[in-house]
DNA sequence: TGCACCAAGTGGCCTTACCATCTATCCTGT
DNA sequence: ACAGGATAGATGGTAAGGCCACTTGGTGCA
């Protein structure tokens, strides 16, 4: 009879990558906080039995996690780093640049994303977070009013504001990832008509109500709203097909 | 008078560092597609000008990006590699362990996922879509009743089902690297009861439950059992503030 | 006391080299 | 003619040694 054992994939181990696993394993135990320092490459080289190269690999790798700094002089060495979200955006914006995204699906992402962002904004805003909000509100308007360039400077910084003031960084960074995304393809796609005043003028009128709804708390409102203007400016690039599944998610057809 | 002209930091670049740049533009846009081949590192090297240890540590760097592979032997050279949730998810756990990133956001976004993914599921299934559900959610019942150790196993595979049946590969994607990281952090908090019988089949309960909304494409009841499943499943583990954020998310509240 | 200088150590990069492994090809045996 | 295994070449993995620019910290001079 053959056993039902099951045996685990045979990966070789390269030894720069059982370097990474212990030092991120160091780092993240407390071992080294943040600010402190790692023995120098050279040191790291006789303390590991391996050659500088190799150290430097792994260093390289967790450098790119966002955890080290090398860190040069005398008395220098790699200093452990305070975490930043940066790392995560660009996992997500890597993550959608080699997925082969069609527009209907990252439009989708982004309505599940800035409605959820925006219900949450209604619920848990601050005063202070608000302010900001009436205030980006305010610089669009006088943007689109203007007719100046930066209308889409003042639209992200809008919905910046917006995923900020949901409390979810992690919303927050990969709304960012998905609007540079959705940018970029349609900025291949199709050449906009950046001239096109009335629909800076409309942008301001939805995000205006966008943001009442959040100032009075009214969270399934926000909610709607930023799904559905969502929808409403892009539904015309999809498919008919895609079209139908969005209203139909909308929850406006049946 | 002093001139208006704002200088810009002027930072050290890093050769390694323009050969990553250069190699991920020429990845994300195109010219080298999934499963398409680099030249040698030894070919890079006389192509960026630079010794071999440099053109390493940069790809080093994109593999750890989870952008190439390397591949040994004659007509070798970096692969490029399809985009995988993996780096997404361990950049998750690398903010999780740093502790810039707290449970409740990671839950809260996984919420917002997995209840669009139920929607959307229950929207647009095709029948062998719904098969391969099927089959997932019996062999976690089995697997549930027999006090088998591959439950967890079954219960990722009816998941990831459902992130298919959604129709949205980002979906699937960030859902698959949330559910590793928030399985991680579970791990390692608290030593949970592997052979608690009734959890299991309480998810078993509550994941055909799930499953039979889709069935009936009741998109509204679908979403509803999967955000009140992941909330009721973890919020024990929240602050109570925390919790009552989740709850007026939810609409339970006011 | 202040400041300029200097020496030591660091990371950035290069050169050369060897090894295990993988692939493609050829060559052999059938 | 074909199947299969041996072989040769290229690839990535790692090592050793060395040079350079720069940062740092102390030292000695004004």
């Amino acid at each position: 009879m053959t056993s039902s054992h099951s045996f685990t994939a045979a990966s070789p181990v390269y030894t720069y990558q059982r370097i990474v696993e212990q030092i991120e394993h160091a780092i993240l135990s407390g071992d080294f906080p943040v600010g402190s320092q790692l023995p120098s490459e050279r040191d790291l080289m006789g303390q590991f039995g391996v050659s500088r190269p190799t150290v430097r690999e792994a260093l390289r790798v967790l450098q790119s996690m966002g955890l080290l700094e090398p860190r040069p002089g005398t008395r220098g060495g790699p200093v452990v780093l305070a975490p930043s979200p940066d790392t995560l955006g660009r996992s997500f914006r890597t993550m959608l640049g080699t997925a082969s995204l069609d527009l209907a699906e990252l439009l989708q992402y982004r309505i599940i994303l800035d409605g959820s962002a925006s219900e949450l904004a209604a619920i848990r805003h601050t005063d202070a977070e608000l302010a900001l909000m009436r205030e980006a509100v305010e610089r669009m308007r006088e943007s689109a009013e203007a007719d100046a360039p930066d209308f889409a400077d003042a639209d992200l910084a809008f919905h910046e504001r917006v995923w900020e003031a949901s409390g979810n960084q992690i919303l927050a960074l990969s709304g960012h990832a998905v609007w540079g995304a959705l940018r970029d393809l349609l900025q291949r796609d199709a050449e906009r008509s950046p001239g096109d005043n009335s629909v800076k003028l409309e942008s301001v009128r939805i995000d205006t109500g966008l943001f009442e709804a959040i100032e009075r708390r009214d969270a399934a409102e926000a909610g709607r709203i930023a799904r559905t203007a969502l929808a409403d400016r892009f539904s015309s690039m999809l498919s008919e097909s895609d079209q139908r599944a969005l209203e139909q998610f909308l929850g406006r057809a049946q």
